[in-house]
This record gives structure tokens, C-alpha cells and sequence, in this order.
DNA sequence: AAGTAGTTTAACCATTTGGTCAAATATAAA
DNA sequence: TTTATATTTGACCAAATGGTTAAACTACTT
């Protein structure tokens, strides 16, 4: 009984998160994600009071699947160039297992940004001090002078966007080959690696 | 009369655009537009016969925003280096001129990509020309070798992503702080430029 | 067996939303 | 001025949508 709870709630969330994922908050319908749970409509509202506390709690399952792996990485003490190596390649293993949580993320903070970026606040993550380490391997010679926040963007953008444009970029560079597109993710973190280090080797 | 026709054509246009690309096709309410646009809603209806067909209408000017300054840069003949950097400039500068593109051809692009993608089709963008060049520069000595797709691809994502992730950005690397960000932003093309050549620098 | 609390459902409701239509108004041609 | 045509509006409609409620069902306790 309470194992079943558990698993019709559990089961409610997992299929709210795909139909959010796919179609954002507004695009999403209530009937559609019960369909997708295979349960009666009144039930979301039973376990989940309403639409909106609905895709906040499916809103904080994703941030709880993207921010964690991360924080330990920037936390760890580790020479710079490893560490640059690692955090991209366990961020773009997230990324992969998560696909469509970057555009998610990205355009439902574009529709209500205050209150959903308290939600990442809450995880309590701190670009400072990464950023601070950038700046010491500058001033040690051990890398070229770049804005610490540039860099940071730079490796966030070269591994986001391959996965949120996946849509556009699958057709435009690969004639919509699915699998292509897929083996060209998975070379990313290698690739990405080398040309952020390359980019900034003094 | 047929001045005030554009006037009001192109009004509701511009005003659906504003929407759309804040909210989104299935966030936007027809109201909400005819409001901005200072009209009533049946004139909507009148100019553009249904919700889908301005949303489509809009969509189509949104890409003919992006695409075509960009188009000439890559079928001009030049040096790779300087195409690199013309490209970022005017590529940096229409995402700068229209911030909100970005994220909202990617996001409508997930909703519906085949239908929508055949609208740049239409603008008829054709990479091969540029991958090209980049493998004869590579067996010429010129750069780094490299897969044309993942530099290509690198240099939109490091283009795209930090206007796309403004929200996000701006309050995780910023504090929130608006001018800041719009600073950093007008540095990007320059700071890009510098960084992709000196990732692909033999 | 009966009571109790949690779970699930079907029927229903109020509001929102995209869309229609006939009437009204402006515009230009005759 | 009259006539024809294009533009604009307010009232209205049907469908969709988020949400409610009372009843039915289940499982566990006594």
C-alpha cells in the first residue's frame, strides 16, 4: 500500500517530467500526463494539489538530476587542466542521460526566472570559487589570460548546446541521422576537452 | 489605407513576435497579442485566419532575421581565420539584435522539427561549404586537425548558448545584475574570435 | 464482520481560449 | 451623394482545460 503509493506517485512524476520536458509547463496537459501515467485525471490532483505544484515538483527533480554530480568536481582540490578535464566529461555524461532537461531548464527559466532560479539556489552551487581558481592558474603562468566568467561560459556553452539544439543541429549538419547525431554526442567530451585546453595552454 | 494596412498588419506582427518569443506558441494568448498590438482580438483573426497561421508567419520572419547577414560571410572567399572571426562578429551581432531568437527557434524547433526546420530549409543554408573549407585548411597545415561538424558546432554553441542562457547566466554568474551582463555579452565576440583560434592554431 | 483511513474513479463545474459573425465604420470610386 | 469595398468592433459560441466532489473501492485494524 504504501510501496503502491509510492509507485503511483513516483509514476505520476516520471510521466509528468516527459510531457513537461517535451512540451514546457504551458504546452503540457493535465489529461495528456494522467494518460501518460495510465491513471484517472483527479488522481494528479491528489497527489500533486495542482498544475503549478506539479511542474514545480517535477521542475525540482530536474535540478536535482543535473547539479550534484557537478559541485563535488569544483569542490575537489586537483590541478586545473584535470579538473577542467573531468568536470566536462561528467557534465556531458549528465547531459546525455538527461537530454531534454537543458531546453527545459533554459526556457522555463525564461518564463517565470526569479522563482525557478531560487530552486538552483537552493542547491546550493558557487561559481566563486572556480572562478578563483582560474585566476590563480593565470597569475601561475599556467594558462592564458581569458576572463575567468568567459571561460566558465565557454565550457558551458560547448557542452549544452549540442544537446539543447539537438533538434536543429541533427538536421542541419547530419541530414537528421539519429544515430549519427548520437555517436557525435558521445565523441564530445573528448573533443570539448581537447579544444578548451588547447584554447587556454599558454 | 494601404499604408494603414501594413501599419496595422505589420503591428499585430511585431506585437505577436514580442509574445511568442517571450512566451512561447502555446503560452501566448491570442488576447494577450491583440492587447499588445492595441487591437481587437477578431482582427487577428482578419489579417492572420488562425493562431497557427501568425505563429507560423512569425516564425518565418524570426529566421529571416537570422539567416541571411550570415549567409554571405560563409559563401564569400577569404583566409579561414578572418572568415572565423567575420563570422562571430556578425553572427554575435544579429543574436545581440534579437536576444530572444534564440531560445525560442530552439524551443518551437522541439515541439514540431519537421515541420518547422522546413523553414530554413527554405532559407537555403547549406554547411557543406564551409566544412569543406575547414578539412582543406587542415590538410593545408593551416589549423589543428579537428572534425569540421564539432568545430562548426563549437563555434555556434560558444556564439548561441550565452544569449540563450541569459536568465540563467545572468543570475548564476552576475548576480543578477542586468548591465553586467550586457557588458559581458558585447565583449563575446571578440573573446570567442581569440578563443577558437587559438584552439585550432597549429 | 465492521469500521476506518487511504486510494481511485466518473461525473461535473467554471473559466479560458481560439474562433465566428453580423453589424458598424471608415475609405475610395462612381 | 451614392455605391462598393475594405477595415474594425462587440457579442457570441463550442471546445478545451484545470479543478472539484461525492461515491466506490481497497486494504488494513479491531
Amino acid at each position: 500500500m504504501n510501496e503502491q503509493e509510492k509507485n503511483t506517485e513516483e509514476e505520476i512524476l516520471d510521466a509528468a517530467s516527459r510531457i513537461f520536458q517535451k512540451k514546457g509547463m504551458s504546452g503540457a496537459r493535465m489529461q495528456e500526463i494522467a494518460d501518460e501515467a495510465g491513471i484517472n485525471k483527479s488522481l494528479l490532483h491528489y497527489y500533486y494539489r495542482s498544475k503549478d505544484k506539479l511542474f514545480l515538483s517535477v521542475f525540482r527533480q530536474a535540478v536535482k538530476n543535473l547539479i550534484p554530480g557537478i559541485r563535488n568536481i569544483l569542490f575537489t582540490d586537483m590541478p586545473l587542466f584535470d579538473k577542467l578535464d573531468r568536470f566536462i566529461r561528467e557534465y556531458m555524461g549528465v547531459l546525455l542521460g538527461n537530454p531534454f532537461l537543458p531546453m527545459f531548464i533554459l526556457h522555463e527559466l525564461q518564463r517565470d526566472p526569479d522563482r525557478l532560479f531560487k530552486e538552483f539556489q537552493k542547491a546550493g552551487i558557487e561559481p566563486s570559487r572556480i572562478l578563483h581558481q582560474f585566476e590563480q592558474s593565470m597569475e601561475k603562468g599556467e594558462m592564458r589570460r581569458i576572463s575567468p566568467r568567459h571561460l566558465m561560459i565557454n565550457v558551458l556553452s560547448l557542452c549544452v548546446f549540442p544537446v539543447a539544439a539537438r533538434p536543429m543541429m541533427q538536421r542541419f549538419l547530419f541530414d537528421n541521422d539519429a544515430e549519427a547525431y548520437q555517436a557525435f554526442l558521445n565523441e564530445r567530451a573528448d573533443v570539448v576537452s581537447e579544444f578548451v585546453i588547447n584554447a587556454i595552454r599558454p
